[in-house]
DNA sequence: AAATTATGCGAATATTTGCTCGTATTCACC
DNA sequence: GGTGAATACGAGCAAATATTCGCATAATTT
C-alpha cells in the first residue's frame, strides 16, 4: 500500500533524531546535486547521509514526502533572502534593484544549478498541497512590495502578474546558461536586468498593440499578418511541441 | 545489457510498420502529456499504442531513443513553423513582429504543456547527440534573422544572445501559466510580447548599469548596495534553492 | 534500575520497469 | 499456394527501487 501522504511522519523530540533529519535532508540535497531526479532514490540518499532506510522511513512516509520537504525548505529560504534583500534595497533606484534582483538571482541558481532544476519540475509534478502554493505567494508579494516602491516608474498594465512574471524571467534566463556551463556567462546578469527592466518600463508601440488584443477576450484574429502566420504554424505541427 | 545507441533501430519497410511506428511515437506522445515522466515507460507506451513491447523494442533500441525520436520530432516541427513565421513577418515591424511571435509561443506551449516541459527537461538529462543541439542552433538562427531586419531599433548591447533569450522568455512565461490553467489567461500573449519587446529596445539608465557590472569580468561587487544584498543573501541560504 | 518510550537498524519483501526471446502471424515474391 | 523474410506478439527475466517489519539499542520516565 502507497502511502499518499506528503507530511513528514514525525516530529523529532530527542536531539540525535533533530540531528538525523537535518542529516537526511542534507544528504538529499547532496545526492539531487550530483546526480539529478535520476538516481535520486531512497537507499541512495540514506546511504549517502550514512544511516538506514528505516530511518528515513521513520520520518518520511515515501520519497515525495522528501522531496516535497527538500522544495518547501527551498522556499523559505528563498522568501527569507528575498525579503532581507528587497529590505536592503530601501533606498535604491528601480534600475539599481533590478540589477540587485538579477545579481541575487544568478548566485542563487550557479550555486545549485542542477538542485534547482530539479526541485522546479518536481514542484510541478507533485500533489502540491497548500504550503507550497502559500510559499510562491509569499515569494511574489515580496517582489511586489518592491515593485509598489517604484509605481511611478512602471508601464505595467497589469501590476498583478507583474512580480511573479519578473520572477519567472530571471530565473528562465539563469536556467538556460546553468544548462549550458557551469560558470555565469559576465553578461548575464546584465541580460537578467535588460530583462526585467524592459520588461517594467516599456512604453511606445506595445502598448496599443497589448491593447488591441487583450481587448478581445479572445486574441484570434488580432492582427491581419501575425495571426494568420501564427495559426498556419499551429496547423502545421504534428503532435510536436 | 542496455543498449545504448539512440538512433531508431531500423527503418520500415513495409506499410503496417510504418503505421506501427507513427502508432508508437503518438501515444509515447499522449502519454507524456497525460502523465509526464513519471509514468512514461515503455510497457505503458505499447500498451496505449495498442501495441506489443516487442514491437516497440524493433523500432526503437532503448527508451532513450523512443525520447530522443521525439524531441527530433518536436525541434523539426518548430524550426519549420518559426521559418514559415519569420517567412509571413517579411514587411511588418518590429512590434508586430513580436506580437505574432508571442501569440504564436502561446499556442504552441499551450498546445502541449506537459510534453513541452517533459521534453524539454529529458533533453537536458539524455546523452545529446549533434543532430538536436543543431536543431536548437537552427531555431535560434531563425529569430536571429528576424532580429537583424529591425537592428535599427534594437538597443541590445549582445546580438548574440538576443534571439535566445527570446525564446526563453517566451517560453518560460507560457510555461508557468500553462502551469496554472488549462487555458491561456487572456493577458498572457500580451506580457510575453511586452517582455521581448521590452527586452529588445530599453534603454535608459540600463545601459549604464549593465556597462557597469559587465566591464569588469567579474560582476563580484559591481555596484555597493546591490552587490552587498545580494552575497549577504547568498551568504544565508542553507543548500536550498 | 525497571519500565516505557523513542529511535535506529537493515535484511526481506513488494513493486516497477527496461528489455529479451521464442513463437506466431503476415507480407512479398515466385 | 508455397516459401523465406519481415513483422508482431507478450510472457517473463533481471535489475533497480520503494517500503515494511521485527528486533536491537538508546533515551526518558517512574
Amino acid at each position: 500500500m502507497r502511502t499518499s501522504a506528503l507530511e513528514p511522519r514525525k516530529a523529532p523530540r530527542q536531539n540525535r533524531s533533530k540531528a538525523m533529519l537535518d542529516l537526511i535532508l542534507e544528504a538529499a540535497t547532496r545526492v539531487l546535486q550530483r546526480e539529478s531526479l535520476a538516481g535520486f532514490n531512497t537507499n541512495r540518499v540514506a546511504e549517502v547521509a550514512g544511516i538506514s532506510v528505516g530511518s528515513l522511513y521513520q520520518y518520511f512516509p515515501n520519497k515525495a514526502a522528501l522531496v516535497t520537504a527538500l522544495i518547501d525548505r527551498a522556499q523559505a529560504a528563498l522568501a527569507a533572502a528575498l525579503e532581507q534583500l528587497v529590505a536592503e534595497l530601501a533606498g535604491s533606484t528601480l534600475a539599481e534593484a533590478v540589477q540587485a534582483m538579477a545579481a541575487y538571482a544568478v548566485r542563487q541558481q550557479f550555486g545549485d544549478p542542477l538542485l534547482a532544476a530539479a526541485l522546479d519540475h518536481e514542484e510541478k509534478r507533485l500533489p502540491i498541497q497548500g504550503r507550497l502554493v502559500e510559499a510562491e505567494k509569499r515569494i511574489v508579494a515580496i517582489v511586489q512590495a518592491l515593485l509598489d516602491r517604484h509605481a511611478a516608474q512602471l508601464s505595467i498594465s497589469l501590476p498583478a502578474a507583474a512580480a511573479g512574471d519578473c520572477l519567472i524571467i530571471a530565473k528562465a534566463l539563469v536556467e538556460a546558461d546553468a544548462g549550458r556551463s557551469a560558470v555565469p556567462p559576465a553578461d548575464l546578469e546584465g541580460r537578467i536586468a535588460r530583462a526585467i527592466y524592459g520588461y517594467l518600463t516599456v512604453a511606445a508601440p506595445l502598448d496599443r498593440l497589448t491593447l488591441h488584443s487583450a481587448a478581445k477576450p479572445m486574441p484570434k484574429r488580432a492582427r491581419r499578418s501575425a495571426a494568420k502566420a501564427a495559426t498556419g504554424a499551429a496547423r502545421r505541427r504534428g503532435h510536436a511541441a
